[in-house]
DNA sequence: ATCTTTGCAAACTTTTTGCACCAAT
DNA sequence: ATTGGTGCAAAAAGTTTGCAAAGAT
């Protein structure tokens, strides 16, 4: 299991900057390694309540906050202003289907081209990861 | 002025529905189309308490949906959970800043390859409207 | 020992809802 | 006269904060 590996690295980084591995966000880290996917810091709390049911709600928010300053989890905005957290992995591009609400990870090559046209025509650097497309997913356009 | 072309023709739309154009439906029109740009619901809310102090912050959130749903406004979903609202205009994508949360109005066009892409590659309807893109702006990459 | 982080409770912001009354058709 | 919409107040949902106690270094 390389959720070891994560904690130790995280513990690293986290010493590094002064600031200190905790059981909260040893939890919060586990609980997130245990179930990839894109979850809200309510299902965060859930999850981590599992592992250890003394962390209060307040200090996952806390702790996704950390980590995400750290590096070591993203968030997502998904439509409707739910956000997601997950640990930080390879670049990929997020879409949710507007009816159904699913979530679809894509290669980041999706948004090459435009990330291509924002920097060379507008001068924007384009955070691909950071918000999710919205639009319609193959299903829902069937149904 | 076409303000009052915008209150007739979304009239006529509301009848069509068996809807009613009514005074705070029409405040929230005026104050969109005075004060272009987006906005979030509170924005908005203030906005029409200068045309008329007696319309309700619940209202102004009951009468953006609707005029939502009839294709009259549309909304924004910008980083952060904030949601912002405009008139329907000419199809734009929007590009916002983390560092300076500045919003960009940008051409449709800088996703037409990830919207083809989306299609052909994975059956996905993009919505290139409905999200606001995230990154950093030109001013901010110079600081 | 020091300084960060936590648990807790409470505040805060934003949005939604039930309901009686009002108003557009 | 219908029936849809509004104002109000209260609730719900999601997130943040002040502070004293606990914990990591």
């Amino acid at each position: 299991m390389d959720a070891d590996r994560l904690l130790d690295e995280t513990a690293a980084l986290l010493r590094a900057r002064g600031e200190r591995m905790t059981g909260p966000r040893r939890a919060v880290l586990l609980a997130l390694a245990r179930n990839p996917g894109h979850h809200a810091p309510d299902d965060v709390a859930r999850l981590v309540a599992d592992l250890d049911a003394t962390v209060h709600r307040s200090s996952v928010y806390r702790c996704l906050e950390a980590l995400r300053s750290l590096g070591v989890v993203q968030h997502v905005h998904v439509g409707h202003g739910a956000t997601v957290y997950h640990l930080t992995d390879t670049e990929a591009v997020h879409a949710q289907c507007r009816h159904c609400g699913a979530l679809f990870t894509l290669p980041a090559s999706v948004l090459d081209a435009a990330g291509s046209a924002l920097r060379d025509e507008h001068g924007f650097a384009l955070d691909a990861t950071h918000v999710a497309l919205s639009g319609t997913c193959a299903d829902c356009l069937n149904a």
